[in-house]
DNA sequence: GACAAACACTAAACCGTTTTAGTTTTACAA
DNA sequence: TTGTAAAACTAAAACGGTTTAGTGTTTGTC
């Protein structure tokens, strides 16, 4: 007769001379539901101590189909923005027995399905996206499977998902409101041209405002796809020096890094004749100069909010039909040097 | 009889009319090797590509042992450094059919080791960390184990291991007398106490270039463990105006941000008045006003290295005795405005 | 025409769990 | 003494693959 592996279920049971189920019972902590005598449940755990069993989460997976595994996919790892909330994500999965594969899907679709594709199929339990512009069908094809699927940041107008974001619109607003108030009227907007909701409702909330002020819309849309980082740079400092401006607005962290980049290159008091406004905080605009004021997303509360959502549906059974959460968060807009000139 | 679930191997043969490991030898590439016929080939993969079937990996992994998943475990996953590595990782992991588990230890042994325990007998196949001071045991546990390990941008002098990262030494020194070439000669160092070789390093290079030139060595030590964000500011703040120095040092990025918001706090002028130098480059010390002078380490090149030493490790019998290599990569200085006053 | 080698394919064990559908033992009532 | 219910435990199938140790069929050689 074969010897089983000691660490296993197997290898317990041998030691013990008792059966597979018995242990495996006594080690999901349905002993009082079937009846394991209390006895039996101390012999076991007590072994179960002594040789520090911990069991083979593949197997368990295998049997289960739960990998306790969630994606989050994100944009580009690396960016600030993503990494804080990556960063908080991480700690409540982990205290909650998930573990977490993160990827970036640099908001291009063929990525995007390319990674979906690659967990598809493959016992991943939940997916945490922030979707490139033309994944819809693929989103809902997920969803159609009853896979547990979360959006944030951005979304798909006319598909019903769970969802965290902040509303984008009306931060964006009365950011271009705080422009308008600290006296500034010529207002660039610049922004990119995926389409997307976050970039769409910012540029609304712009608009809204300077029409609304009668002011004249000017806006910078770069193409998301065109060029690469430097020729992207030299639009925008083509915008910056040519256009009659007194404010720029960026609409998203990036581009406001090549915005002051350009400032830099150009002329270090250049940008003291410019009013300055990004979406997206960092703590480096509390120490630049002058230091910029900006929108911040609550970065924690949305990793909250996000894995709040994740655990409750892989909680459901898959079968429930359940209402699809939006959740909208409130952001904040800081106020600093770069808009408020004395 | 059962109908066995279509996309599975045994779905397959069951349609085809074949045995399961005739499928099994088709699908891993294994046709040749075992004899199977040229239309046998065909056939079986023109069914597999007609269902989509993608093999279920958990049950892969069950029978081989191997999970084709290695952990990424870094002191902050949302420091930028390390994003940036986590985003190189992540490419080339992905494209050789790995998943990366991304964790953030915080530096703390506890930490650490929850989260070794968490996927030691949890079938991870390698470990790329970033350790924090007193994990030397559970590393060389790992590695006794067979279990592949890479670390990085620190080590632990008395234990060999795969290991990649900078001479931290040199380009310290180097930094430091490209201080003392421009003029400053009461250079102060900033940096934590947790006895980890890169900060050791670090200042060994530092002194080694102020004792040569005949300077003071005056270093701040700040305790890593006691004191939150603010109070170690506050340090800072308390060391760069109440000491007598000419420039200033920071030996790691975060100390870095924590003195560049002592200056912006305390006046604007104030940062001319020094000379400052940091490990570790940022994008952002491109546009602060001074621009930071920084010595950068080669994140991409750093990320390469990692994968390259891991995967042949993970390719590695486990039995062979392999030699452990260091790999040392370049850093680079990088000039700016606030060494180079004109 | 016998025999070995090469060829083409397969049955069944195995990885380590969970879970269903039991079986055996004990306790108690009639 | 028998019957029944509850208590305590277990055998075996299942999850979906990989791999070992085959089996039966051709082919080639003398």
């Amino acid at each position: 007769m074969k010897k089983a592996k000691k660490n296993s279920i197997k290898g317990i049971a041998e030691k013990l001379n008792i059966s597979v189920t018995t242990v495996s019972f006594v080690l999901n902590g349905k002993a009082k539901e079937k009846k394991i005598s209390d006895e039996m449940i101390e012999k076991v755990l007590a072994y179960v101590k002594e040789i520090n069993y911990k069991p083979n989460q593949l197997a368990q997976s295998l049997r289960t189909g739960k990998s306790k595994i969630i994606v989050f996919m994100v944009e580009d790892i690396s960016n600030y923005f993503f990494a804080s909330i990556a960063r908080k994500i991480e700690d409540i999965a982990y205290e909650k027995g998930y573990k977490v594969l993160f990827c970036s899907n640099e908001n291009k679709d063929a990525k995007s399905r390319e990674l979906i594709n690659l967990f598809k199929d493959r016992q991943v339990d939940g997916y945490i996206i922030n979707p490139s512009p033309g994944i819809k069908n693929d989103i809902e094809e997920l969803i159609e499977q009853d896979i547990p699927v979360v959006l944030f940041d951005r979304y798909f107008p006319d598909l019903e998902t769970n969802y965290v974001g902040i509303n984008n619109e009306e931060a964006s607003y009365k950011a271009t409101l705080h422009l308008i108030e600290n006296g500034f009227k010529k207002i660039g907007f610049i922004t990119i041209n995926t389409g997307q909701t976050q970039m769409l409702d910012r540029k609304k909330g712009y608009q809204k405002a300077v029409n609304e002020n009668n002011m004249p819309e000017k806006v910078l849309e770069i193409d998301f796809e065109a060029g690469n980082y430097l020729q992207q740079k030299e639009l925008i400092r083509n915008y910056i020096l040519n256009q009659d401006l007194d404010a720029i607005y960026f609409s998203t962290n990036y581009l406001t890094q090549s915005g002051l980049e350009v400032f830099k290159e150009n002329s270090p008091e250049l940008i003291d004749k410019f009013g300055i406004l990004t979406f997206d905080d960092h703590d480096f605009f509390k120490i630049h100069t002058p230091t910029i004021s900006a929108i911040a997303q609550p970065k924690n509360e949305m990793a909250s909010q996000l894995m709040n959502q994740m655990l409750s549906l892989l909680k459901k059974e898959s079968g429930s039909k359940d209402d699809k959460k939006q959740i909208i968060l409130e952001s904040s807009l800081h106020p600093r040097n770069s808009t408020i000139r004395k």
